[in-house]
DNA sequence: CCTTAACCTACCGACGGTCAGTTAGTTGTC
DNA sequence: GACAACTAACTGACCGTCGGTAGGTTAAGG
């Protein structure tokens, strides 16, 4: 009757499940009693292959950091100007259909309330995982003269900070034209900040196509 | 033998109290029975007080915002020209000697693990309550056309939340010469968002020289 | 002006319930 | 038969509750 599985299939199954439940129900309102009865397992097997609860969310946060730092190393390595890169890394979009349902989750996890530590957590992996690729593309731009920054580390940061904060201003905002709004005005000031030409940051079109399908997709309740 | 206080007085104390714990221990490392240990009271009377332990944080937040909130509405009202008002608000620096403690304990509480909640409804309530006067001073330099934004409300709420991220990333860093950077970067940032003159932003000089103060503040060991 | 009874409210501390994490032991697989 | 996946009962820590106490204040009665 007991269904045993290979430990890299149960571990997945674990994070995967774990994820769906933060984004439903946020991570403090979320016990591992709830993971355990939803992958079918006891408690012990859930600490055979994780030391704490909060050790799921590193490692859910550690691996998409570093599949985004994966998509922003490829475009950074593209043959187009740094404006393209800087719009394509930005708002990263050829996310394989199976990773776009973990990314709305985590989109909406990380503005439920009682997803803090959740959320603090994957800007802090992030930052410090796409940090490195990233610059590479504002060094570019800024050596080809079409970015005018003073320091690419610390410009670097800002960047992403900022992305990190619009995204999670914006899955707390209901309202399309709010949305709209914010996303405009952070096309303006990152385009300013890099001493970008005006209106060459396009991140309007991008970004509120993938939350329409996301939430789309983020609202499904089809099962694995 | 057992102090019988004013409510006020008793309301005040577990505040400072658990400001201080959660300064130094984390929000979740700090328990209820730490507090009442600290305070000297029993369980009861710390809920006959507040509800559970996140209204403490709750109105230990509001209190804080709306402070920070009368003094920028203070600054909106000077009869100075809006870089001025900006650069005072920005760094709010005239706090009474009686808040400077608190503000350097919540700076310090910041940065510290185990502080996410915490830090979130910091950030949230002091967007709610400080947006509304800042606006004041966006809305003047942009009629003065001192200022260069298109859209005021976003520009104030973009600009509060660098400021704020600023701050929490500096309470993370040690190195004071990475601080130094992240600051002057954030100078540049700023007035470029704004469309204010280069330079026009002065962050540097007050920031560092309140860190440099509360990290001393800080580590003072003295009771009340 | 003193007494005393009714009342108020800060304060108490044992207890219940929840939940993260542990451990000793069992089952299935190679 | 050895090792890894898995189980289930257990522990300890903690939040929040609840019935009850104690010190003080008000006001009626003498």
């Amino acid at each position: 009757m007991k269904q045993r599985k290979s430990a890299e299939t149960r571990r997945q199954e674990f994070l995967d499940v774990s994820l769906r439940l933060f984004a439903e129900k946020g991570f403090d309102r979320t016990t591992v009693q709830d993971i355990i009865d939803a992958v079918g397992v006891s408690k012990g097997t859930f600490y055979h292959y994780f030391d704490s609860k909060r050790e799921v969310v590193e490692e859910l946060a550690q691996g998409l950091s570093q599949y985004a730092a994966q998509l922003i190393e490829d475009i950074a390595a593209q043959d187009i100007d740094a404006v393209k890169k800087l719009n394509s890394a930005l708002t990263i979009q050829e996310v394989k259909q199976e990773h776009l349902r973990k990314k709305a989750q985590m989109q909406g996890a990380l503005g439920r309330s009682g997803n803090f530590y959740l959320a603090q957590r994957l800007i802090d992996i992030m930052l410090e995982t796409c940090a490195a690729p990233f610059a590479v593309i504002v060094a570019q731009g800024s050596k080809q003269g079409i970015f005018d920054v003073p320091d690419i580390k610390e410009a670097t940061d800002c960047l992403l900070r900022m992305m990190l904060t619009l995204k999670q201003s914006l899955s707390r905002l209901e309202d399309p034209s709010l949305m709209r709004s914010r996303v405009q005005f952070y096309e303006h000031a990152v385009a300013r900040v890099l001493g970008a030409p005006p209106c060459s940051v396009n991140l309007l079109e991008p970004l509120m196509r993938r939350y329409l399908s996301e939430r789309e997709q983020g609202t499904q309740t089809k099962a694995n």
